[in-house]
DNA sequence: TGACAAACGCAACCGAGTTGCGTTATCATT
DNA sequence: AATGATAACGCAACTCGGTTGCGTTTGTCA
């Protein structure tokens, strides 16, 4: 049951090829139990050894994610990183010590907010960015 | 009145100087209304015909967040601003389209639900951020 | 199998942020 | 006011994530 081959038939009706690349991108992420960067992906490539350029992984993560397939998310470190778009919207808790990442469900979510924010300040939102950042149980 | 004064003599009678730079980027940070980047800073200085190296800059931020006195905050763009920490906490609304970013506050805080993810995950929470992302008013 | 566009590699580039080191300015002490 | 200690600064070189232009390869379909 791999779920990417849908998602690539889906973007093969579109127009859009099918790639060892993209799969391989593809794959990657929905695997990861945690979001990745694009050196983490091109080190992932380089282990298999399956070297792809840079500019290939940046170029195929910018495609995913206009396609909707990804979402790009950031951890203070100035580096993007990249997840399958989830089903269930969820937002992170990162370790500052061991950059450990787990996913988070909030118990109420944010909708609410949203709306009052929307009114108030007459913005149309889009989306939003949560993460928490604290120590991880290893790490205390 | 000039709230920098009384931050500066603070770090003062802890052994740290009182520099023209210090002093600016605390003002520059204080009187504007959006958060700054270190290129943003450099940018002020040198429109006032005092050209301040980057790696000043960069070093006085770090400096004065270790201090607690300001705070880092991403906005997507993979460069981090500043702003002075708030007393009463707050979050950011910003458009994609000019860049537009106001403070906004949540009408019920994330303490329980961090206090929630704290025990479920075995984490320590020590702070978040969240941003929302729309388009203003002038945009749409 | 041929042709067209999507995808790719390569090299050069960009810009935020960092590091090492020698110099300058602040501040307390004399 | 002169002195000395050290925080702060400037400079140059560097790191690294990300981008751009352009020529080449590859997937797709007729
Ligand atoms: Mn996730
Ligand atoms: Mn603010
Ligand atoms: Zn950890
Ligand atoms: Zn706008």
């Amino acid at each position: 049951m791999h779920e990417s081959s849908h998602i690539l038939k889906g973007l093969k009706d579109q127009g859009h090829k099918f790639t060892k690349v993209r799969k391989l991108v593809l794959d990657l992420l929905i695997k990861s139990p945690k979001p990745l960067s694009s050196p983490d992906i091109q080190k992932a490539f380089l282990a298999r050894k399956m070297p792809v350029n840079k500019t290939t992984i940046y170029r195929e993560l910018a495609f995913l994610k206009g396609q909707g397939v990804i979402r790009e998310l950031q951890f203070g470190d100035n580096t993007m990183r990249y997840e399958v778009t989830p089903d269930n919207h969820h937002h992170h808790i990162v370790c500052i010590n061991c950059d450990k990442i787990e996913d988070v469900i909030l118990e109420k979510d944010l909708d609410m907010e949203e709306k009052a924010i929307a009114q108030i300040k007459n913005f149309k939102i889009l989306n939003h960015s949560l993460e928490f950042y604290g120590i991880c149980e290893r790490c205390q």
